[in-house]
DNA sequence: GGCCGAGGTGTCGAATTTGTCACCGCTGAA
DNA sequence: TTCAGCGGTGACAAATTCGACACCTCGGCC
């Protein structure tokens, strides 16, 4: 369930690729020329890119040069696409610290596979500690939430469940989703927990609760916009 | 109160630098050879690299391109110093990402100064989920300690407490700071919690808790090697 | 060796946290 | 309009967490 964007000239390949990592629950985004990198990244804010260096009109080891010098797109990881000859490319892009790469063709599933290593590796490795939304401010680093500026005390599962939604806004987070991410159940359970939880969640943040909203028969979603 | 590498091949300069930064409250380690970066910055783990770009035998932008390229290294930020004349070097080093850079001769007022706004503007953007000490690794995002593959449980404070500690490791804790860090006292309590905390943490620990040692009189301090 | 004080440890009660349950209101489909 | 079911809510009881305290051990100084 990650924002993943696919850079890449050839529209089909872009698509299929979209496609395979929907399967798996993750949101795609192609974008076909290395010039709307930039904007493209500090926009949608993906997760992780999968970068082909053959880019029409500029290199795609200069794309990938720039992605690494600005602070704001430094950390995002990148899978490099290189047909086999470029053998040189590869090279250079491995050097200068692509996470992963792949050589065209491949299947989709090694793909898949590939994204999915990357991810598990590197959100194990960083996260953004602090998640703005409004008025509200999550603080890992502190495991506070703060309303404007005054503190809400929260309790360890009740930042758990917070911190899940606010990290995914303006996405539904599924009962069962929320359950295995913060109370660990992997099993389909009946409980009426998250409710609970939720409910206080609500009453904690007072008129700030309305940014939670209830996705009838299905769970319920964070909205930076109430 | 951050931990820097600072990479020079004249100590004097390094010295200069390292005791300016020192005042501030920062942790600095020095290195004079370029081939001691990585491992440094590995085992060190510093917030901050301070990056003389004329390093003996190789060329300091080899050495910057290495630590982007490394997974591990790649989210700490760099400071480069330049030699006036090395323009070349400078339009480099920022091109492939340094945060700041520095033009030999500089005061070292200016130096403080850029590094508290490097350290001010990075620590808001990410900081590290992990730390690892030994076979122990703090996450973060999960709020959890494991000690090789198995997972301790903690509780909120407990958890709260080995974090402070594990992130400042080889320095001394304050019974005060730590009561400061953990609980919120600001005025000098005199409680025991912190050491039936402590004593908890051990308990959980296991082996691993001789990670914590007291230091008589004053307080506690996390070793990284037991 | 004896003493003093710092820190280790077991235990207890208060406070907090958490999951369950019963009951109710609301929603949306028929 | 009706009704089944989903979700909101208040109450409650079990479990956990936390800080305090008493007692003990150990290190350092005389």
């Amino acid at each position: 369930m990650s924002k993943i964007l696919i850079v890449d000239d050839e529209t089909d390949i872009s698509e299929l690729i979209s496609l395979h990592l929907s399967r798996e629950g993750h949101d795609c985004k192609c974008i076909a020329n290395g010039l709307q990198v930039m904007p493209s990244v500090i926009e949608f804010q993906p997760e992780l890119i999968v970068l082909d260096l053959m880019l029409p009109g500029q290199d795609g080891i200069q794309v990938f040069k720039r992605l690494r010098a600005d602070s704001r797109t430094r950390v995002v990881p990148v899978i490099m696409l290189t047909a086999r000859a470029q053998v040189g490319d590869k090279i250079a892009g491995l050097e200068l610290g692509a996470d992963d790469y792949l050589t065209k063709p491949f299947s989709p599933r090694e793909l898949v596979l590939r994204v999915t290593a990357v991810l598990r590796r590197i959100q194990k490795i960083h996260h953004v500690s602090e998640v703005r939304a409004g008025e509200l401010l999550l603080d890992r680093k502190n495991m506070k939430v703060f309303s404007g500026d005054q503190p809400i005390d929260l309790t360890t599962t009740e930042f758990k469940l917070m911190a899940t939604l606010m990290e995914n806004p303006a996405t539904v987070h599924t009962r069962a989703d929320l359950l295995r991410e913060v109370w660990g159940y992997n099993d389909d359970v009946a409980t009426r927990t998250l409710d609970t939880h939720i409910k206080r969640l609500r009453e904690k943040l007072g008129p700030a609760g309305n940014h939670i909203l209830t996705v009838r028969g299905t769970g319920y979603q964070f909205t930076n916009t109430p």
